[in-house]
DNA sequence: CCGGCCACCTGCGGGC
DNA sequence: TGCCCGCAGGTGGCCG
């Protein structure tokens, strides 16, 4: 899927186009989704005004006046502005109707993503009440990881992955984050000190975002909105590099599943 | 509370 | 050509 770049990239993308625009109808055609899209959003939203589209973790939100539409595009889900007169494709599971011909398509092969409305402040909703700080805000650094860390016995990969400890950092970032930061994705959390944790708190905000200034990595079935491919694909030193030589030092990247992830390190540079 | 594992689903590439 | 296997960006839930 998407990790935090892509969705950010999607959300910028969309936002002008969306923001301030009033909804002209909700066509769902697969209601089958993570959790099965709630009822009657053509009948709740029609008329109605999307005061802003915005980001929490992995979620995209359309805000309206009395609710938000939250959207996970899990895995394969996808988020484009199309006219709406644009044939449909195979998985084009929802449009959302806007007032000027065009529509907001949600289209996910794998259905892992989710498509549901919260009436209410969405941060106080099941989806996203028990998640953790934004990556990229002040309030992420080195020493609330550490603090979070203490005792953990778990690799310090599925550690920076758990959406309760910090959001965002998904299965690449993770992996490369840990190379920039020469820990080793299997060392388990509660045994790295502080400094380490400045330099893992530095790496993933660095390449969370360069990733968001290059529009995101373009893997499989992702795409920016508009339909270009992201460029930051070229930049990722590890991940999916097994067997070929650490532009560092030379020693061949290996690949090792840690929490049933494939996840990616250098031998030599990490410990 | 924590950690490990499973599930959900479709598509694609490689091996035979 | 076709089948089978393993693999893929997420994350809630269950169990010990």
């Amino acid at each position: 899927m998407p990790e935090l770049p892509e969705v950010e990239t999607t959300v910028n993308g969309i936002r002008p186009f969306a923001e301030g625009r009033t909804v002209a109808g909700v066509i769902v055609r697969q209601r089958q989704l993570r959790w099965p899209v709630s009822r009657g959003l053509s009948q709740k939203l029609s008329g109605k005004v999307i005061q802003s589209v915005r980001r929490r973790a992995k979620y995209i939100m359309f805000e309206f006046e009395r609710g938000t539409l939250l959207i996970h595009l899990g895995m394969s889900g996808r988020l484009r502005v199309v006219p709406s007169t644009t044939p449909i494709e195979k998985h084009d599971h929802v449009d959302l109707l806007l007032d000027d011909g065009h529509c907001v398509r949600f289209r996910d092969p794998r259905r892992f993503g989710s498509v549901i409305w919260v009436s209410g402040d969405p941060l106080m909703s099941p989806y996203l009440y028990h998640l953790g700080p934004e990556p990229l805000v002040d309030d992420f650094d080195g020493h609330y990881l550490y603090t979070k860390a203490r005792g953990r016995r778990a690799a310090v990969k599925n550690f920076i992955m758990d959406g309760r400890i910090v959001v965002g950092v998904g299965n690449i970032y993770a992996s490369e984050a840990l190379f920039r930061s020469g820990i080793r994705p299997t060392r388990a959390a509660g045994r790295i000190a502080l400094e380490r944790y400045d330099l893992l708190v530095t790496a993933i905000q660095s390449v969370l975002g360069e990733a968001i200034a290059a529009g995101g990595t373009t893997l499989r079935d992702y795409s920016r909105v508009t339909g270009e491919p992201g460029y930051f694909e070229q930049a990722l030193k590890v991940y999916e590099r097994q067997g070929q030589p650490c532009e560092a030092c030379g020693d061949l990247i290996k690949r090792k599943v840690i929490g049933q992830r494939a996840s990616y390190y250098c031998p030599s540079c990490q410990h």
